[in-house]
DNA sequence: TGTACATCAGTGAACGCGCGTTCACTGATGTAC
DNA sequence: TGTACATCAGTGAACGCGCGTTCACTGATGTAC
């Protein structure tokens, strides 16, 4: 039963792909390398011709997660300006569990990731630091003072409203959060010191 | 071996006591009840005679912690007023992960309650509405617009930020990160409308 | 108050189950000549 | 190019282990008289 190269090149990815939206919607420890191979049409003994551990499937699915969400919001946002790029992130990324779009390891996972390796952990902090340095341009481009700082709360802020909606026992409590996070964000943006503005001086 | 009621009574009370700890550093998919047991110097056999099952465990164990660390953060801001209490809660809240106080369910499991049963999740949403509550009373205290919008965002953004800070490599990253939280959530209060200021009239 | 008995907290072993991982096997693919 | 053989993706069963839970048993406590 020996594949193609090709064949089992997607295999691979399509193990990969499946394992990234069944540990974002189950959790890490509720989902077995059967239930992602099942996912993908195979038998659970055929995963250790692509992968040495399931700790390597959770290092590659985040990391595919992560590019995923990147893509979508960056073909969002592509020839906006730095305002509405910076509104349309935030949007979509706060209505993530809305539709079926990709989710964001950060959020789905926040707490379970810590009981991963070393691998696991470095790419979360890279897809971290990658979703902060984009704020923080869009937030340069706009004069706001402290960039990076106030990109990081936005990126924390997100992070934790989606984490807290998904606990929410009605969709109008989780709406609600979801909204607040937008809105102080916004509160936030329209209200916080310009690089160049009369009241920089006022604040530090 | 049968022991008065009153050592039944604390012997619970020291489960659910020690269940709080190791759940909250350890996540509650890692930690069985042995382990629990273990720590409270019992074996894991007279579990059953206090619990009904891991799930009711998990329920008292994150009520307990919610009331421990509403506890610690209530003592800490007797008699302050409210512009300093927020500042506190805010600041304490931010490194509950240094030293030895007690731990917020929501930041540390945040991600793993979502798979735990309706009961738990009736208990974190009320911790989580006293929290904002808490928050929004006292930025009603300071006449801010929209208090229970920013209370509930400012919340969001603590625990989104400490879940962060957590996965966070380094120690300095770690601090980066709730340092910019505390920082953003500064801003947001000095710079956001005021109920009878003159620019509440410009925003919304 | 004293005594006989029922209760039940705690022990330590066992049960059943599902998990991650391994393995012998199959047969189509890729390679060496 | 054709052919013989080595490779290896995928299968399905099995292994070991740890988990939540159950159970027979012990003996101090609480209760009924």
């Amino acid at each position: 039963m020996k594949k193609s190269k090709a064949e089992t090149a997607e295999t691979r990815k399509r193990i990969v792909a499946m394992a990234a939206k069944v540990f974002l919607e189950h959790g890490i420890a509720a989902t077995g390398i059967a239930d992602i191979m099942k996912e993908a049409g195979l038998t659970q003994g055929g995963f250790y011709r692509h992968f040495e551990s399931k700790e390597q499937l959770i290092a590659e699915a985040s990391e595919e997660a992560f590019n995923q969400i990147d893509a979508v919001l960056g073909l969002a946002v592509a020839g906006m300006g730095p305002r509405q790029a910076f509104d349309t992130i935030v949007r979509k990324y706060l209505r993530q569990r809305q539709g079926t779009g990709p989710l964001c390891p950060l959020a789905s996972l926040g707490s379970e990731l810590p009981h991963s390796d070393a691998q696991v952990r470095a790419i979360v902090n890279i897809a971290h630091q990658r979703m902060v340095a984009n704020l923080s341009a869009l937030l340069r481009q706009l004069d706001m003072a402290e960039p990076a700082a106030v990109a990081d709360a936005v990126v924390s802020t997100m992070l934790g409203a989606v984490t807290i909606a998904r606990l929410a026992q009605t969709d109008a409590s989780a709406e609600s959060i979801l909204d607040n996070a937008e809105h102080t964000i916004g509160l936030l943006l329209r209200s916080s010191p310009r690089v160049d503005g009369a009241k920089a001086a006022v604040h530090r």
